[in-house]
DNA sequence: TAGGTACACTGGTTGGACCAATTGATTCTA
DNA sequence: TAGAATCAATTGGTCCAACCAGTGTACCTA
């Protein structure tokens, strides 16, 4: 027989609820600022201490600005500031590169046919302008890796979908790390300089296009490109991609 | 001239830091318990009242077991606990139905190839198992719908990529839960006993035949159906599909 | 009126206290 | 002696009162 472990009920889930739910109402809106903390516990019948724990929750979730001296604001979503909740989870599982790197490859190859589908004449614009900046300054490792990401989260951006905008971020900025810490740098311009600037044109043309096809394909092809190099150097390098908890 | 606001650095998040680095680099193990949260707070000098909201943070990030009366423990990553740190985020982000569908269509359809070819017999096992329950039961809406949302998860398993299995399991549950809010359960019998079971026999065959591509074009077509069916529901529902964050 | 200053208020942090639940050793019992 | 009942230490959960360091405002001054 097998049972479900009970868990005590908390306190600050309590309060927790009570704001999300005035949240997800309407009841609170964006750029609200919220009572004082002493105020909100009295009037929740809690301590400070507890109400504390469900705003700090609520400041990790994204939903809630805390400005010391100033007070609590409800954030407003439209700032892009991806501070995905998975971000830390990521950096500390031990999930494999493998993994991830399929996540990204299924998620990136949707949002590149949306964009194609979607975009606006100012996301295409942020688009050419981070392929530009690639071009411009290809020799500065750093600056062209900085591009390079940009290229790609502005495609994101460009599906006008923005949960899949910021789980890919959040993806590809910890897959690009990952890369780091197993020496990609060195060896990047190799391929980077000269096949991944066409890859990444062609990518562009097609979302310009309004080819939704020829985009996903083209993004399918350049993220192809870029594993197929990494895999060689994950062979022998300090990227854990055996010690996945399987199922 | 656009400058970034410095945010105050707090204390706590230098505790969240030592700690889950501990954790990336292995030092603290899955199972293992932590000290007790007085002998903590002395030996990082912190106050009980600063650490405690450290350890917080860590068990939204499904990261820490905390057991009142008992300790603080690592959680083990093999429990397929499938707590998202996202899981509370969508409940309270107004996210348009469209968009969470999107990510679920890209993922899941994804998961099928990969359940095609790396399913193990036991993956194959459970998948029949959910698939005869669905036949067995169609006749009572809510155990009908439960057979259904496992059948999904055990593909997600049987992509053999955990962080896959946890994504797609937080976005269908809440896809399911939005859905019902709209009244989709009155509806569900006139498509889904008649069709689904169709088409998920087709996505079982397709996997247990190891053949990629049928499967994930079943997937598709499944889920494409679908949401046809949710479409319709949707214009005049409570689900509220405008009110998106836009970029 | 413009500028500066004092003050009330905000969140951040601390230490101490008490509760309820768990745990493990101790003691009692059969 | 083995098992059961008991007790005490320990743990996390919650609360309280206080102080700090910023913020914003109202007031006062030049």
């Amino acid at each position: 027989m097998h049972l479900e472990k009970i868990k005590p009920r908390r306190v600050y889930e309590d309060v927790l609820e009570q704001i999300t739910k005035l949240m997800s109402k309407g009841k609170i809106n964006p750029g609200d600022r919220l009572m004082g903390e002493r105020e909100m516990a009295n009037a929740l019948g809690v301590s400070r201490t507890t109400l504390r724990e469900a705003l700090r929750t609520l400041e990790h979730l994204g939903l809630v600005d805390i400005k010391p001296g100033g007070g609590t604001f409800v954030k407003d979503q439209n700032l892009n500031q991806v501070i995905s909740p998975l971000a830390l989870a990521l950096s500390v599982e031990q999930n494999s590169f493998h993994d991830l790197w399929e996540i990204r490859f299924s998620l990136e190859v949707t949002a590149a046919g949306l964009a194609a589908q979607q975009a606006t004449p100012e996301n295409l614009q942020y688009i050419e302008a981070a392929l530009r900046e690639m071009l411009s300054c290809w020799s500065d490792h750093a600056s062209f890796s900085k591009a390079d990401l940009r290229f790609h989260y502005m495609i994101a951006q460009a599906s006008q979908n923005a949960m899949m905008s910021r789980l890919l971020q959040t993806f590809v900025v910890h897959l690009y790390e990952m890369s780091l810490k197993a020496g990609y740098s060195r060896f990047m311009h190799d391929r980077e300089g000269v096949q991944t600037i066409n890859e990444h044109s062609r990518i562009f043309e097609a979302i310009k296009n309004r080819n939704p096809e020829q985009a996903r394909l083209s993004m399918q092809e350049h993220l192809q490109g870029v594993r197929r190099d990494l895999e060689g150097l994950l062979e022998d390098s300090t990227i854990d991609d055996s010690n996945m908890p399987k199922v």
